[in-house]
DNA sequence: ATAGATGCAAAGGGTTTGCACTTGA
DNA sequence: TCAAGTGCAAACCCTTTGCATCTAT
């Protein structure tokens, strides 16, 4: 990714307007109201693209595809609402990980996932 | 499901052998070994099956296929050793989980994965 | 002008399904 | 016996790739 398209300016202008891991098929919806006729496989390209050039950082969330988020933003969870299926972001952390870790194990990584209902859907519902 | 075939029975024993999560491929190969020309198939629709019985319940890790691992443990997390690919069940929990949670939402679950190396990779290494 | 980027369509890889054959009860 | 279960292959869905065309520089 050496030049600027309109393309790519699509959907970093997505990601700059979610503040929240958004996957493919979120980007291509979102970004072809900038750049109608826009392909799923340039969103593809462009998301590992910024990956690469570490503007994005990939988001993995249990049995879902792979979402992103712009990176940069330090240790962070998830949080993901059954009710409109949008993950958000939860600063913080958990203290108590390593009493978890059975003997003569090893640790270097921690993810946590919180499920359930969002300020919104609660509402709604 | 309302037989017992040879083809569930290698499988349901793969899983009383291995006491941890395992993926429809480890299934298979593991279960071919009691059952010679078992097909993938047979394997995805007993998992399934043995998942409505309650004989087994998913196991989903972030960016990877679904495992199963037999049912009715009790609340534990997992652990994914980077040697040798295989995960481990972790029992406890963490208490300090509320917290993170932001104001107005509702949580009614959550998961919590740990990457690092097993006892066995740590000596290997 | 021209190499990089795009869009389409085809190819991949893992999972599911249709169907004729096999088998447990 | 005969419906449930199996194996094979085709269908599916999401992601990646090949290639002719377009475009930023």
């Amino acid at each position: 990714m050496e030049r600027n398209t309109r393309q790519r300016d699509a959907i970093r202008q997505v990601f700059e307007e979610n503040d929240r891991p958004l996957g493919p098929q979120e980007v291509l919806d979102a970004a072809q109201v900038y750049r109608p006729g826009l392909g799923i496989a340039t969103v593809y390209r462009t998301l590992k693209a910024l990956t690469e050039e570490g503007w994005l950082t990939p988001v993995e969330l249990p049995g879902e595809s792979q979402r992103y988020e712009v990176a940069g933003k330090g240790h962070h969870h998830h949080f993901r609402c059954r009710g409109c299926d949008r993950v958000f972001e939860i600063d913080g952390c958990l203290t108590n990980l390593k009493q978890l870790v059975p003997r003569g194990f090893r640790i270097d990584r921690h993810e946590v996932v919180l499920y359930g209902t969002c300020r919104t859907c609660v509402k709604t519902a």
